[in-house]
DNA sequence: CACACGTGGCC
DNA sequence: TGGCCAAGTGT
């Protein structure tokens, strides 16, 4: 056997994770859920959203016939939104065009939503032992420490090196061991920062360790400065209830519930006419809310507007009224609970 | 290839 | 405290 595969196999008995959730199965459903939760995504944020949504959804069968909302609700506050409504649609080709059985091909896996190169792998080792490997940014830490690699990991020239190393360490037997050992290596020996290369299986053949370059391995991405956006957001409340927008356009919290925007606040009292009829209103209180993104910062100039009553009952498609002790549990991004919560 | 896509934790 | 980063994918 390979140098890696042999030395990270015998170290995690001994000091690998075991107990995570999602390992103490065979399922393909809930080890699928786990790798799409886990994209981008770190361990200790996932395992609350897991348990949760294998409650919800116990099988590949409840979730395809799941109503869109339900499922954005269990994923609100997880982030990346767009793999909730991947794992949907997912769910429904799995049930319909594969009688809700997981392919147990890469190839088959990797033309599914939301599912790439590494999560069609990890679900091929995990679920069926398939001889498969995966990418994550564990993985990359260690390869390209233990093979002295200078440049950037997310370089394309880079990223295909990284593969075909992937490739031919596989091992031909314990895959499952050997990539969570992998992961696990990485995450507790191998980190980012001050990585434990006293304790690391991996040591004595580390061209990183040989040559001390274990602060300057792996490579910055190279860094960008990111702009800052305006929205202009109402926040609208009648009888202790709370206007809600869904959000449709295809970009930040896609399908998730927000506050409705407006191009310009001086339109307040048309835009109340045009949806809600002639409708007095309070302006209790204005303000300004930042939310930061990894690639730009939102600013969210808010008016907090109080109706004194409601003329047209009819609530337009898309919008909906939320009891305040019930937007904890509603489909909304994070920054947005928490504005509500501190106005 | 570069970018959009969220959030929390770390120092 | 602000910058950095995490079990990546799709366009």
């Amino acid at each position: 056997m390979q140098y890696i595969a042999e030395k990270i196999i015998v170290w995690h008995k001994s000091s690998g994770r075991h107990d995570l959730p999602w390992q103490k199965t065979q399922d393909p459903y809930r080890i699928w859920i786990s790798e799409i939760m886990l994209q981008q995504t770190q361990v200790s944020s996932v395992i609350p959203y897991f348990k949760k949504f294998i409650k919800e959804f116990p099988t590949v069968d409840k979730l395809a016939s799941a109503d869109e909302d339900l499922v954005m609700r269990h994923w609100s506050g997880l982030g990346y939104y767009r793999r909730a409504k991947f794992i949907l649609q997912t769910a429904k080709i799995i049930v319909d065009s594969y009688q809700s059985k997981f392919p147990i091909n890469v190839d088959e896996l990797i033309n599914l939503p939301g599912i790439g190169k590494s999560t069609a792998g990890a679900i091929c080792a995990f679920a069926f032992g398939g001889i498969e490997p995966i990418m994550d940014a564990n993985v990359k830490r260690v390869f390209c420490r233990f093979y002295g690699i200078r440049e950037w990991s997310g370089k394309a020239k880079t990223q295909k090196y990284l593969w075909n190393l992937a490739h031919e360490n596989l091992p031909s037997k314990d895959i499952k061991i050997y990539t969570q050992a992998l992961m696990d290596l990485g995450a507790t020996i191998c980190k980012g920062r001050q990585p434990d290369c006293l304790n690391c299986p991996l040591q004595r053949k580390c061209e990183s360790f040989k040559l001390n370059l274990c602060q300057v391995i792996p490579a910055k991405k190279p860094k960008k400065t990111i702009p800052t956006k305006q929205v202009n957001v109402l926040m609208v409340e009648v009888n202790n209830q709370i206007l809600l927008k869904k959000r449709r356009e295809a970009s930040v919290w896609e399908g998730l519930w927000s506050l409705p925007e407006i191009q310009e606040f001086s339109y307040i009292e048309k835009w109340l006419q045009d949806l809600w009829g002639a409708t007095p209103f309070n302006l209790v209180k204005q303000g300004q809310h930042l939310a930061i993104f990894s690639h730009y910062k939102l600013q969210i100039n808010f008016n907090y507007i109080v109706l004194t009553e409601r003329i047209n009952k009819n609530t337009p498609r898309d919008f909906l009224w939320v009891n305040r002790a019930e937007l904890s549990n509603a489909g909304i991004p994070t920054p947005v609970k928490r504005l509500l919560r501190d106005i």
